[in-house]
Parts: C-alpha cells; structure tokens; sequence
DNA sequence: AAGGAGACCGCCGTTACGTCA
DNA sequence: CTTGACGTAACGGCGGTCTCC
C-alpha cells in the first residue's frame, strides 16, 4: 500500500519524543516562503496547454490502466506555457523550458497541499485543468513541494535534536554533582554510621529517587544518638529533602531512552 | 499458489532555469 | 552588463506496490 510511505513522509526522522514534538510541525511557517511572491507580479498566466487532452484521457480510463501515461515521467518536451517565453523558439526546442508559477497557481497549489500532501489521479488531473497545467506538472509540484517540507521538518527536528543534546548535557552535569554531594556524603563519618541500611531505602514512585525513610529511622535514631550526630543526620535529610524538592527537568528523551539500572554511587564502575 | 512482467507512484539526487542583489 | 547565490521546476534513476497472466 502506499499510505505507508505518507506516513514515512509526514513523521520522517519523528522520533515520537512527546506531544510537543508533533507540535513543531511546519505549516505555519511555510506560506511566507518568500520566494513565493517574489517575482510573480509581472508576469502573465500560463495559457491552457495544448496537448493536455490525451494525458487526461488516458489517466482518467483508470488508475490502473496499462495505458496511463499521467506519470508520463521525463522526456515530454515542455513546449506548454510557451507564451510567457516571448518568442524563444528556438530555444523551446532544444532545452527545458522552466516554468515558474504564477502567484495565484502557487496559491491553489498550496491550499491543496494543505488538504492533502498527495494526490490522487482525479485530484490531479482536476487541479491541472483549473490551473491550466499539465498533470505532471502537478505532480512534480507536489514532489518537490514534499520534499521542501521534509527539508524543513529534518531542520527543525535537527534544532530539537540540539536542543536535547544540550539538555542532557546539562541534566548529565547536574547529575554528576549530586553524585559528589551524595559520595561527600558517604564518606562523613556519622552519616556513613547512622545511615539506613540499603535494604531499606524506598524508591519514590514519582521521582524515581532514593528516598530516605524520615517517618521510620528518624525518630529512632535520634532518641539515641548525641547532638552531633542528630544534628549530621538532620542536614543529611535536609540535604535529601533538598534533592527530593528540587523541581524535576522532565526529560524529552525519557520515554526514548530505554530504562537502565543507575547506580549514583557508581557511576562508571 | 508462486512468481515474473509491466504499470504506476513516491522519493532522492541532480540539473537547469529564473530572479535578485 | 555580468556574476554568484538562491529558489524551484523538471528530470532520471531506483525501489516498492499492485495487477495481470
């Protein structure tokens, strides 16, 4: 089937991040290309072409025809619209003559594109008879049009990718000093003393952090340790209260990035 | 049912042309 | 007037899909 490759189209490179990433989608943006009104003004609509029936015809039997010839790919000589050229004769039939669309065809083209970024042959063909161009012309159109937008979306999506890059390095950095913080930690003598047991470390659910268990250790232990040690436990939790309370980065690539067992204390062991 | 042939279509990379600074 | 940059229409090639035989 062909819908597969629109699909490949619209979300090439989509990495399916996130809600925001199909957000950065570019239709917006891309109406005020600016070449598109930049030298249309002057110049004069195409006349209907000549040669257009047959085309028509043999596309319009059936898709499936073996005598279509509507993607007649290549090698017609673009002898159409000839009457922008000015007399040009000679060069018309030698080399491919460029036709560059009016205002108002690029115009409808655009607003078809919106509705549908292919087309099948009885749009084109519709779409070539109201714009007075032949089928392949729609076609290229459309082709090229596909791939400005792809060009586009790949740049977006490399801007985003950057972005990303630049997050994780940043989250990377922060994490690496809350792993110095935690090991200074470990190393303090009565933290190292007091502290609970791994086996009864909590993961929070949310965060997805270490939690030290403050309802059930605490009130124990400071009923039996000195003021000192009290007073080193008590920065300890505030300290994990602190990285617990810190507001969580939410991670774009976190759905992307398969889940592996982290060890903070070891990071690269 | 399997598979080869032909038609069709879309994408990619490229070329050639039109326009502008 | 010439020239280089840029945008884009048009092309050739290729691969995938579908239909027919």
């Amino acid at each position: 089937m062909m819908s597969s490759k629109h699909d490949n189209l619209s979300l090439s490179l989509g990495l399916s991040f996130d809600s925001h990433y199909l957000q950065l989608n570019l239709r917006p943006s891309w109406n005020d290309h600016a070449s598109s009104d930049r030298t249309s003004e002057n110049r004069t609509p195409p006349s209907p072409v000549d040669c257009e029936e047959e085309e028509e015809e043999a596309a319009v039997s059936s898709p499936n025809s073996t005598v279509s010839t509507v993607s007649g790919k290549r090698s017609e000589p673009e002898t159409n619209n000839g009457e922008d050229l000015d007399g040009d004769e000679e060069d018309a039939e030698t080399s491919r003559k460029k036709l560059r669309l009016t205002k108002d065809q690029s115009a409808v083209l655009e607003d078809s594109f919106k509705e549908h970024n292919t087309l099948n042959p009885k749009q084109k063909l519709a779409l070539a008879k109201q714009l007075g161009l032949r089928p392949r012309q729609v076609e290229v159109w459309f082709q090229n049009r596909r791939a400005r937008t792809k060009l586009k979306q790949t740049e977006v999506d490399c801007e985003f990718l950057k972005r990303c890059c630049e997050n994780l390095t940043e989250e990377n950095r922060r994490l690496q000093k809350e792993v110095q913080e935690l090991r200074a930690l470990k190393l303090s003598p009565q933290f190292y003393m007091h502290m609970a047991p791994p086996t009864t470390l909590t993961m929070c659910p949310s965060c997805e952090r270490v939690a030290v268990p403050s309802s059930t250790s605490a009130p124990l232990n400071v009923t039996r340790m000195g003021p000192a040690q009290a007073q080193a436990q008590a920065q300890a939790q505030a300290q994990s209260k602190a990285l617990h309370s810190r507001p969580i980065h939410v991670n774009p690539w976190a759905s992307a990035i398969p889940a592996r067992p982290f060890n903070a204390l070891h990071p690269r062991s």
